[in-house]
DNA sequence: CAAATTTCAGCTTAACTGACATCC
DNA sequence: CGGATGTCAGTTTAGCTGAAATTT
């Protein structure tokens, strides 16, 4: 104890980033609920929008969560008539995970809405500051994998 | 639609932002394992570090979850002996959460440990970056809430 | 046979809603 | 009584583990 604290520590940076995605998460929510999906699985359809035909196992390795989980996932956006699966034609245990016309559609309605949260969330930040923004997060998150 | 798309979209701001408090929990995660707490049970004990003597409502409107979701937290938190609850005395409805000495203990043995964490986050960052990231996660955090 | 992928069954945790009692 | 706080009971969701089947 180094003396009688006259103030506060200020949040940690770990807690900032866990508030920013709480309150991110929150408004995505919003977003998508209209179209019967949460922001997980939008969040999902547009890891498959950069990169259609993945197998469940390259997802769940990508996702930082187990195959069984992303099962779950992706079973429920098969249900909706999101994605489909099709077998790997040189590799017959692999089932390639698809983003449907459907799928497609829906992120095509929702890229406006989702840009106007994101413009939001650096409003007060100027461009090249939002740019310092982004590539601060990619090496953080580069720096912890 | 504006053309035929050659290079792939960068992630979303809001899908790094996801993707760093992933990775940021997974670390925390292995931290306090051994201290027999989630990281999530940690975060709530740093509020109360910011603000002892909260009452349930009050961490429940800061944390953006219900009170009947803090009150499980706060249970377990109890039950590890790591809270104490206590009547307002001007107020009798109100239990006043406060950390014990074995919290504070918890505290001070993992704040090394939380701090390696976090420069390891902004290590390819120098420290002018490191502080203009903190800004624009507390203004990314405002412009939303 | 060993490794990778998927699937099946069951479990745990962390959130939620609704109903209720207590207190100011 | 009305509003805030806390508690009790039950539900849901998203993750997990372990075991098995199939393919390379």
């Amino acid at each position: 104890m180094a003396g009688t604290q006259t103030t506060k520590a200020p949040p940690s940076l770990l807690y900032m980033v866990k508030q920013v995605e709480l309150v991110v998460r929150s408004h995505l929510d919003d977003l998508v609920r209209p179209f019967g999906i949460t922001a997980l699985q939008y969040t999902a359809l547009t890891v498959l929008e950069r990169h259609d035909g993945l197998s469940a196992a390259q997802l769940a390795r990508d996702s930082f969560v187990t195959a069984q989980s992303i099962a779950d996932l992706v079973r429920s956006l098969e249900g909706r008539g999101l994605v489909r699966r099709e077998r790997n034609p040189h590799n017959r245990r692999e089932l390639l995970i698809l983003l449907t016309g459907e799928a497609r559609e829906l992120l095509t309605r929702l890229a406006g809405p989702v840009r106007e949260l994101e413009e939001r969330m650096v409003r007060e930040l100027t461009a090249h500051q939002a740019e310092q923004f982004r590539r601060a997060l990619s090496k953080a998150w580069q720096a912890l994998s």
